[in-house]
DNA sequence: CGCACAGATCGATTTTGGTCAATATGCAAT
DNA sequence: ATTGCATATTGACCAAAATCGATCTGTGCG
């Protein structure tokens, strides 16, 4: 993980409504899909009390920091932790700060 | 660990200066008061292009979140890791997040 | 006292970041 | 095709944050 890394991946962290996502994200049964894990947009919509483009744009941060993965489900997004980046984050902060 | 703490802490590590003044703080004997350990300001001056007010506000965040201790010693502040807020940090990253 | 030095604070500027309304995109069903 | 829905993008606005020059504070020394 380079230093640049490191840095996206804390900026991204160092937001109370990106930390409540992330947390958001960790609950199961949740997606309006039926995916056992993850959600999508609207789901996480319905439990911030933030408007539809500001989630959009933090889920982006959160995406371009590779700490939640995206797969588009038809109409739906679907957002599930990247458990294996955040590991990493982890590591990181225990190890290289 | 409050929420409001950890990502008070995040927002202090999430910044390339203060990631890259953390890991000076690492460093020893580059203390110019003798301190085994930690720098003055001037010492952090010497390997961050940065002018004495900017570093002087870092290091105020830093404080702020914890993650260093300061003590002024006649005319020169003394600055060390607070490894122990650095433990908290990286334990909350991995299991809060 | 008066000077010199380390560091903090102030004020101004520029950049970055969060937010939302409006609009665009893309998909699915009718 | 047209409509409706989920999400993304755009544009604008405001708040927060980084930076620096100038100045202030406090400490030690002659």
């Amino acid at each position: 993980m380079t230093d640049k890394q490191l840095v996206l991946a804390l900026k991204a962290v160092a937001d109370p409504a990106r930390v409540k996502i992330l947390r958001l994200l960790k609950q199961k049964g949740q997606c309006s899909i039926g995916k056992g894990v993850g959600m999508c947009a609207c789901d996480v919509q319905d439990h911030v009390t933030l408007s539809q483009p500001t989630i959009s744009h933090h889920m982006s941060i959160l995406r371009k920091a590779g700490l939640v993965q995206a797969e588009k489900q038809g109409l739906w997004m679907w957002y599930r932790r990247n458990e294996k980046s955040l590991k990493e984050l982890a590591h990181a902060v225990s190890a290289d700060l």
